[in-house]
DNA sequence: TTGTAAGCGTTATCAG
DNA sequence: CTGATAACGCTTACAA
């Protein structure tokens, strides 16, 4: 067992016959202290084999450098690509994460914030679950000036930084192209308008539209689901059905999109002959699936990283907040065969 | 910014005339403390809006609650899948994750730990990188009894608990299961044999060929690589241009075979006809490629659950990690139509 | 450039 | 069942 006692910062300080303080100062590259006693510091600490105690340091400085993350789930290959960029973010400036999931349920996001705040995270980054209606839970940061990253499925508000890409901008263009290819009867495949990221994309898909005189009924045209697996083979089912079938099919993720073209193929329905097919995401299927699925490609990974940033600049205090609301980071159209009518 | 004073357990045992011995007892269902008092306890702290400070109880407990994860990318299905299960598992005890990840290089795994060591995690769970060749810098966790479990790719040692597959025998399977299907000249696409995953993989493949009395030329059948995107691509390439072509693929992993069978399929090779192919991991893309990939499916959603069950339990006493070296899980194979020959 | 001393908020120990 | 008191190991005024 731990047969040997724990090295402090006293331990060292009696070796070097010196004061605690010195040696606290030292260990920390305090300018103060002069550059000869700061090396025997380090020797003297490495030969008694001392690790800091982050508690302590903690309890008095009442600082952790510890970020609390509360994503839907960890694995999505979106959400484990943002995990990715913040880790290799947090870790270069001596930040740790505390990673939790809400599983898509409102009671556990609850949960976990109040955990976060009992852990006494500098920071919290959020992700909200699918149908999370608003941010109350979140206040006692806000009221704690504990800075708060919204990412990805955001919450518009005064008090936080929110880090997105344009989801409109990137949906009409969606649009816009299967529109190029001659589609006309264009159905959009999407998810709960709670969330900015399928509100947007919904509003992105309707301008293209109204931009190019198409009307359609959306009662028929535009299907709302919880963008699963499931969501995509009933999705195809459902287009099946119709008497009159759309031309295009614009999904606001590619697992919905596969899915669907899965089983329309298997229907028959050729792709994108009979109907075109785009979808969100760049997810490692959307390469896979054939034809090769047309879709916007967004850095999980860079969202991540940006999250991260923004809220350590914040806490270093180099800007603030309040001041920069929103990060909008680059997407970019893929166009693949999926809806190329050629 | 945070206006208000921290309440401590002092304020409530002021509030209550009471003392704070009793307040933290209270807190924590202390077995001795009346009933009665501690339901005003409970209502005092909720009324003056108390959170506790972890450090403090920290510090003075040691205890952290806190378990430390070093995985060598947080971005892969699998990976994913065991930190959600993570994730569920600890949350459900109690304890909170820490998450880093040492990108395949042994060096930042080295950081990676030394970090946990020094934020003094109860436990720690790792999953070793591509080629680290010794696990010596987890030796002062286990100098000081901190429980380490390794998982996937873990390090035959007996300081530890292990939770793996049975990568043998599933390797075994498949390339039984290719043999039955008529298959002779079988070809594995393998990984760095420092990896128990990859080198058990490679014995079992091997023994099965030999109970069957097939002999192939390892030198030609047997490729070693990276087992990514670019090493499938790879692979595909040595194959047509081999002389003798394999009659089937084994690769040790799903991401491998699939970017190797895309580009066979586009030099016009026929899945399975003239080339049967198997992968493992069932990852999603194994059901998305043409024909489907029959492969090995194993739950890292189980083996995260497992691993901190096992931990956790350590922990709070009820097992001994150094009498159970070695935890199992179940894995299937998945047969789907890449191996079918008809 | 270094030291003294107080205190962060809890829990362990001992006592009643 | 409850309380007094002393740590836990560090940081930070303030002093020298």
């Amino acid at each position: 067992m731990a047969e040997d006692k724990e090295i402090t910062i006293y331990d060292i300080a009696r070796h070097l016959n010196i004061s605690a303080t010195t040696v606290s100062r030292g260990l920390k590259d305090h300018p103060t202290i002069n550059k000869n006693t700061r090396k025997k510091i380090a020797e003297a600490a490495r030969f008694l084999g001392y690790r800091s105690n982050t508690f302590a340091s903690s309890l008095r400085s009442k600082k952790t450098y510890t970020l609390g993350v509360i994503v839907p789930r960890l694995n999505s290959y979106f959400m484990s690509s943002v995990l990715a960029g913040m880790e290799k973010a947090a870790n270069q400036e001596q930040y740790n994460l505390i990673i939790s999931q809400s599983l898509e349920s409102t009671e556990k996001e609850i949960a976990n914030a109040n955990t976060m705040f009992n852990k006494r995270v500098d920071g919290l980054l959020v992700s909200l679950s699918y149908d999370s209606r608003d941010i109350d839970h979140f206040a006692p940061f806000f009221k704690k000036g504990i800075p708060v990253v919204f990412f990805d499925r955001i919450y518009p508000n005064n008090e936080s930084t929110s880090v997105v890409i344009d989801n409109y901008k990137a949906a009409y263009e969606v649009t816009k192209h299967l529109i190029d290819q001659g589609c006309r009867r264009i159905m959009h495949l999407g998810g709960n308008r709670l969330r900015n990221v399928y509100a947007d994309r919904i509003r992105g898909y309707r301008q293209a539209l109204k931009d190019h005189q198409i009307s359609l009924d959306e009662k028929k045209f535009l299907y709302i689901s919880k963008l699963n697996e499931e969501a995509g083979t009933q999705a195809a089912e459902y287009i099946l059905g119709m008497s009159k079938k759309p031309d295009a099919v614009f999904a606001a993720n590619d697992t919905t999109a596969v899915y669907c073209m899965i089983k329309l193929k298997e229907a028959g329905i050729r792709i994108p002959d009979d109907i075109a097919f785009a979808g969100f995401n760049n997810d490692p299927i959307s390469k896979i699936i054939e034809p090769n699925l047309t879709t916007v490609n967004y850095s999980g990974y860079e969202v991540g990283q940006a999250s991260i940033n923004s809220i350590i600049s914040h806490l270093s205090g180099t800007t603030n907040i309040r001041s920069t609301n929103m990060i909008v980071l680059r997407s970019d159209l893929i166009i693949r065969d999926s809806s190329l009518k050629k």
